[in-house]
DNA sequence: CTATGTGAATTTATTCACAGCA
DNA sequence: TGCTGTGAATAAATTCACATAG
């Protein structure tokens, strides 16, 4: 194997495989060959060798790939293998269910803190843990928590940005649908669910 | 202009547009530049001059896009114009968060059916719309209703899909972390939020 | 004989650079 | 002069095809 940056868009499958391989080794299965796991996934043979040999060597032609070890290589190149404390701001609708969220955990994500604006919500406690005042973000920064997950209404969303930024968070997942503007070291991921679904009727015949 | 197949690429700026473009018509503003235009959503202005050749020339040389056309444009492209009734599987945590989101108004979407399997929320009321039992997904066909979204565990997503398939519906947002089989003609969006919080380390410096 | 790993070919998407219109 | 619209150039991603290892 010869060096090569992975590409984001291999980047953004590599979490697919993981999803996937987490459910057949659930399902007690040992090893998978590229084409029964594009069938799994619903991808194609070729794309997942090609993704997987950016980083290594794991196959063994012939036979396959065996589940754990692709699970911890995956693990290790998307940096989930210790656990990732994350921050929530916004304990809305979307926000509580972002707390209540089961998937979080296989990819070693904790959400440790919670934070609103709201009066009525500062100091009640949401799947065990304590809504603070979005004023105490900050305090992040001697946490050590370094991901954030905004669920705050638009308006919110570029200052709340600007407060995890001034309190050392590296990356966060912005679920306001707008655009935040942060230091180019500062990594967005934007999602906007009505947004994907405004792209469901064009694939959809007139009639 | 010239006639061209519009790139998936290009479908999915499409309501990332139309989000920047709302906002600004909100403000009171009629005309923008591609440039103040990529500046506001964080993109470049070439790129939203090529997205925007692609289906027809409504810019004006010297002045810049009229945010009226533009919007009913994109509508256009994307299937936007008439209200589009979406039906909704699952009210747990993140069915009710889908529910109170008030973001799908502006992009046409009224969801106007919700099903669950459990009988302590059949029959509830919740944002006004009744929960109905998962078994009466069939009757989706006679109300005409060709949207689904999909918010159930990931053991029940397939079933679910299948019986969204056989009623009729041609599309559908799908919450389940899992790769749901359907026919060739039926879109199926999968979005995944622990997926995308998952590839948020391997962007961020290590220390 | 099976299934991986990977250069090469192809396709697709982005970026550039500038002609042309207001 | 300012900004659009778009071919051409570049870059990136996908797909193919097959040599290679077990």
């Amino acid at each position: 194997m010869r060096y090569h940056k992975i590409s984001d868009e291999t980047i953004r499958r590599l979490p697919v495989y993981l999803r996937g391989l987490h459910v057949l080794a659930e399902q007690g299965r040992e090893r998978i060959s590229s084409r029964d796991l594009a069938d799994f996934l619903g991808l194609n043979p070729w794309q997942i060798r090609k993704d997987f040999s950016y980083f290594g060597e794991f196959g063994t032609r012939g036979v396959g790939y065996e589940i754990k070890t692709l699970i911890r290589q995956i693990n290790k190149i998307l940096r989930l293998e210790a656990v990732n404390k994350a921050a929530l701001v916004g304990v809305g609708n979307l926000g509580k269910a972002v707390l209540a969220y089961p998937g979080f955990k296989m990819y070693g994500f904790d959400i440790v803190a919670a934070f609103d604006v709201s009066a009525g919500k500062i100091g009640k406690k949401v799947k065990n843990i304590e809504i603070e005042d979005a004023s105490r973000i900050a305090s992040l920064k001697r946490r050590n928590i370094r991901l954030g997950i905004i669920a705050v209404p638009r308006e919110a969303a570029q200052e709340t940005a600007d407060a995890l930024v001034g309190a050392g968070v590296k990356g966060f997942l912005n679920f306001s649908p707008c655009h935040v503007t942060v230091p180019r070291k500062v990594k967005v991921i934007t999602i906007d669910i009505a947004m994907d679904l405004a792209r469901l009727p064009y694939y959809i015949p007139a009639n």
